[in-house]
DNA sequence: CATTAGCGTAACCCGAAACGTTACGGATTA
DNA sequence: TAATCCGTAACGTTTCGGGTTACGCTAATG
């Protein structure tokens, strides 16, 4: 289990696909085609990268869908490794 | 883009958690600690693995949950992938 | 042959999450 | 002051994971 709450992907999008270029969140928005309240949400933690999200991504920015949803991913499954010992599941195989 | 449509997760735990073992859906579900459907859902391909899911199998299969989370992006990642000229997206970076 | 186990899946309910529109208040800037 | 930009609350829609129940099919077994 990683150590350490990994960052939402949202704040990698802020800082490095925004701030360097200097573009608004509703520039943004507009840009990926979504509306300003998903690109905000998704900036500020309150919503995770949907496949089809990664995919805008990778099209205005030019860079791997695939590398967004694996940051949604380890960011996903640290959140659900904290509940582990809340399932009930019993060991199958060694 | 990848070029061929990946199997889906399920495929893969079939293969290679269950009968190996001679685990039946049944048994596995109930050692998963979900319903019978849910699992059949995933081994046939209607439903993804969540978040939750993942770190089930991890710990019934001795396996990593990250792995399967992974597959289930890939899997994910190319459909969407295929529906990406539909989107109305404006580049916004070289 | 009749019974049982295992399986897929349809019908129905619930809750969560992504996304949209509208609208508000706060901050910053022209 | 007026215009932007932003976060976000409130509303609705759609999708999807998950549970329960129940049905029909198939294969194995008494």
């Amino acid at each position: 289990m990683r150590m350490h709450n990994p960052p939402h992907p949202g704040e990698i999008i802020k800082a490095l696909c925004l701030e360097p270029v200097g573009l608004t969140v509703t520039e943004a928005a507009e840009g990926l085609g979504v509306s300003r309240k998903t690109l905000s949400a998704i900036l500020n933690g309150r919503s995770g990268i949907s496949p089809e999200m990664a995919v805008r991504l990778s099209i205005a920015f030019n860079t791997s869908a695939e590398s967004w949803l694996s940051q949604q991913v380890q960011y996903d499954l640290w959140h659900a490794e904290q509940g582990r010992k809340a399932l009930k599941v019993i060991k199958l195989a060694a």
